[in-house]
DNA sequence: GTCTATAAACTGATAGAC
DNA sequence: GTCTATCAGTTTATAGAC
C-alpha cells in the first residue's frame, strides 16, 4: 500500500471501508479521508461514486475471471484431446481456486473477498449491476462445461446445483474473512477452519459430491 | 395487507423496501410514505430506525426458528427412541423446510426471504447484529445434532460443511426471489427451477451428498 | 397516537482558483 | 491534478400542538 498514486489510494480505501459497511453506508468523505486525498479527487478520477465502484470492481474481477477462463479452457482442451468428458472436480477448481490468490496477497485482497462474498446476492443495484457485467459470460461458459460433464442431468437441475456451489463458496469466503476483520463469528463456540487452502479443499470435495449423480 | 394498524403497515413497508434496496439505502421517509403513515410514527412505535428493523426481524425469525427447533427436537427424540443416530436428511429438512412457509404466505413473505437470504453475510452491523442474536442458539443446537449424526467427522470440517449448506440455501433463496422481484437473473440464459418445493428438494439432496462421508 | 415544523448533520457533486 | 467553498438535497430524530 506504500507509495501509491491518488487513484489507487482511493480504490484501496474504498475497498476497505465498503468491505465493512457496504456501498450505501460508505461516504466519499470517509473514503477520501482514509486515502488522505481531497474529496473532489473522486469525481476528478472516476466521475462519480458509482464510477469509482466500477473501477474498484474492475481492478479485481478482470484478472480473477481471466484466470478462471484460462483454467476452464485448459481442462476443456485436455478432455477433448483425451477423448473424455470434462472432469467435475477440475471445473470446480477452475471456478474457485483463483479466489485463493486474494487471500494470499497482502494488499487489500481480504477486503475484496469480503465484498466479493456479498456481491453475489447484494441488494444494491449499483454494485450488483457492475458485478453481473463481469460474471454473466463466465457463468455461461461454466454452465456449458458442466453440461458436457453431466449430460444426463436436466439443465434446470444443473443450474440449481451450480447456484448451490456458488452460494456455498460465497458463504465460506465470507466466514473466513469475517474471522479476520470482525469478531462476529467468534460468537459461535465452534471450531473454525481458518486456513484458506484447507477450507478450499473441503469446499471442492463437498461440491463434487453434491454435483455428481444425475 | 389490508386493514392493518400503523405498526404493522410500517413493518410491511420496511420489509418490501429493504428487500430491494437494503437497510442503509432505505429511508424512514420512503417507508412511512409507502405505509401511508406519518414520519414521526416510526420513532413513536419503535424508538429509532434500528429499533424498527429489530422488530421487523423478530416478527419473522421468532416463528421460523421456533419451527426449526421443534422439528430438530422431534427427530432427535425419534432417533433416541429407535436407538439410532439422527438422520442427516431429517436434520437438513428441519433447518431448511420451515423457510418454505414464507414463499407460500401471500403477505410479504417473499420480501422477508430476500432480506433473509442476504442477511447471512450482510455488511451492515446494525442488521446482522439482530440476526445473529436469533441464529446463534439455533446454529449451536444443529451443530450438536450433526455431530451426533456424523461422529467420526472432525468438528472443524463439520462446521465448514454446515456453512456450505447454509450458503447454498441462502443463495438459492435469493435467486428464487430475485426471479420474482427483479429482472437480473433473467439476464442469464439458463433454465431456472422456479417452484420453491422442487428447488428445496434438490437443495436437500445436494447437501445430504455433500455432508455425508467422514 | 398522529400531526407539523424544525433541528442538526450528513450526502454527492461542482465551480473556479491555483 | 489538487484545493476550497459551496450548492442543493437528503438523512434521523425530536419538540410540542392537537
Amino acid at each position: 500500500m506504500a507509495q501509491e498514486n491518488t487513484r489507487d489510494s482511493i480504490l484501496d480505501a474504498a475497498e476497505e471501508l465498503m468491505a465493512r459497511r457496504g456501498y450505501a453506508n460508505t461516504s466519499m468523505r470517509q473514503i477520501t479521508g482514509k486515502a488522505k486525498a481531497n474529496l473532489a479527487a473522486v469525481n476528478y478520477h472516476f466521475g462519480s461514486k458509482e464510477g469509482m465502484v466500477a473501477a474498484m470492481l474492475d481492478r479485481r474481477l478482470e484478472p480473477l475471471n481471466r484466470k478462471r477462463m484460462e483454467l476452464l479452457e485448459a481442462e476443456m482442451e485436455k478432455a477433448r484431446l483425451e477423448g473424455r468428458r470434462p472432469d467435475i472436480e477440475m471445473l470446480l477448481r477452475a471456478l474457485f481456486e483463483p479466489i485463493l490468490r486474494f487471500f494470499r496477497s497482502s494488499e487489500g485482497g481480504g477486503n475484496f473477498i469480503k465484498i466479493f462474498s456479498q456481491i453475489h446476492s447484494d441488494s444494491d443495484d449499483t454494485i450488483r449491476k457492475h458485478f453481473l457485467r463481469h460474471m454473466i459470460p463466465v457463468f455461461m461458459a461454466f454452465f456449458t462445461a458442466f453440461q458436457e460433464a453431466l449430460p444426463t442431468l436436466s439443465p434446470d437441475k444443473l443450474a440449481a446445483r451450480i447456484f448451490f456451489c456458488i452460494g456455498s463458496m460465497a458463504h465460506a469466503a465470507n466466514i473466513l474473512v469475517n474471522e479476520k476483520i470482525t469478531t462476529i463469528s467468534s460468537q459461535l463456540k465452534v471450531p473454525m477452519m481458518s486456513d484458506p487452502e484447507g477450507l478450499m479443499e473441503e469446499l471442492i470435495q463437498f461440491n463434487v459430491r453434491g454435483l455428481e449423480i444425475s
